[in-house]
DNA sequence: CGTGAGTTTGACCAGATGGTCAAATCAAGA
DNA sequence: TCTTGATTTGACCATCTGGTCAAACTCACG
């Protein structure tokens, strides 16, 4: 393993070819499903390589996961509480499905761990993610406070933008089945934003 | 293998037990990461009885699948042209979240192979599925044109419906890392009363 | 009972898989 | 160029896993 100095050109190189087709991988097979090789191979580098780099696969795993919680979570956190309420989760929502569209392998990565229990990340789960949620629900209780959007339980309005933004990165091959050849996400742009519209106008 | 005779006791109750078994197991690790001891050990057999009964891994996940499907078809199949409009839908979505709250393997099972491409039930979402969806929206499509509901992309109106209540039980963990002791299905209920009724009131 | 079909199991196999290691190769600074 | 640390690899290992098989056991029924 190399040592802890300032990474290489080609340390940089290969970690990030081995978290990508590392992403590749997990995301489509679930972490048992993923073998090593496999994603050895699609990054370019022969197995005992990839093991030059992170010591096993569930270091791949885990450092997959760690690193796009961040981005994951990033939508959330750009919630403003002084921004015009109804904009505000309506832009939200709609950075969620633009997630959902192209980064279809991150959504799956996490649909993944969670549907089987997240044995690997439920404490990121009790700790950072209801921390942010706990954040910004405050934030829409006061607006509801206010009068400003339709009172609802603001948990479950979460939940429901995180299901029906997900849902088309998560069960994409369903939704096409059914679709055919029409794009989902034109669809369900407009289908979300009405459906919010009207949801949360007092 | 037993032979196609009328089943015995004894084949009734290890088939059933079996079956029950890969549930949990297929459901909480997925296909790849049930392994068949674990099935036999849950279902009190050793694994080579338990390939008594079926030929295969492969053999019990299929047999699990196309047995389930049907009833996780079913509360669509009751979708009524003939009823209120209105309440047609909100019952429908009712029984879609009892199964959530009832039936979480079921709905696990069927997330995993989803998200990971629905590599062995992909057949059958393009014609039962499919087919069945197709009935069920023109019938709503018929209620929008006769005004009896708001005017919505219909296919995007059961994804809805799917995303909404499935989220309850496929991603059990998150919410409840979220909502803590408090009961997700009460909350749940009553939202997605209001929202539909809400988003369908034309 | 006895007998034949139905049921169960211990021992075993082949392939897949995560991981190790010593040796070989490469690259960059002195 | 030479040296030293970084990188790469072929060979190898232990374990897990799906599946087989012949032998043993059990049960219903004549």
């Amino acid at each position: 393993m190399p040592k802890d100095r300032a990474p290489t050109r080609i340390q940089q190189k290969n970690r990030a070819a081995i978290l990508d087709a590392a992403l590749n991988v997990f995301s489509a097979h679930g972490y048992r499903g993923a073998t090593v090789d496999q994603i050895a191979t699609e990054a370019g580098l022969s197995k005992p390589n990839l093991l030059y780099y992170f010591p096993s696969k569930e270091a791949i795993h885990t450092a997959l996961l760690t690193g796009l919680l961040e981005v994951w979570l990033a939508p959330l956190h750009e919630l403003d509480e002084n921004g015009e309420p109804l904009e505000e989760i309506l832009s939200y929502v709609r950075r969620k499905l633009e997630m959902s569209r192209d980064l279809p392998r991150e959504s799956r990565l996490f649909a993944n761990e969670l549907v089987q229990g997240a044995p690997r990340i439920h404490d990121a789960l009790s700790s950072d993610l209801k921390k942010l949620v706990d954040e910004k629900t405050a934030i829409l209780t006061r607006w509801m406070d206010q009068g400003k959007i339709a009172r609802l339980h603001p948990y479950h309005l979460i939940f429901s933008i995180w299901a029906l933004t997900q849902h088309y990165a998560d069960f994409d091959v369903q939704v096409r089945a059914i679709l055919g050849d029409e794009d989902p996400f034109e669809g369900a742009e407009t289908f979300v934003d009405t459906l919010y519209r009207k949801l949360l106008t007092p």
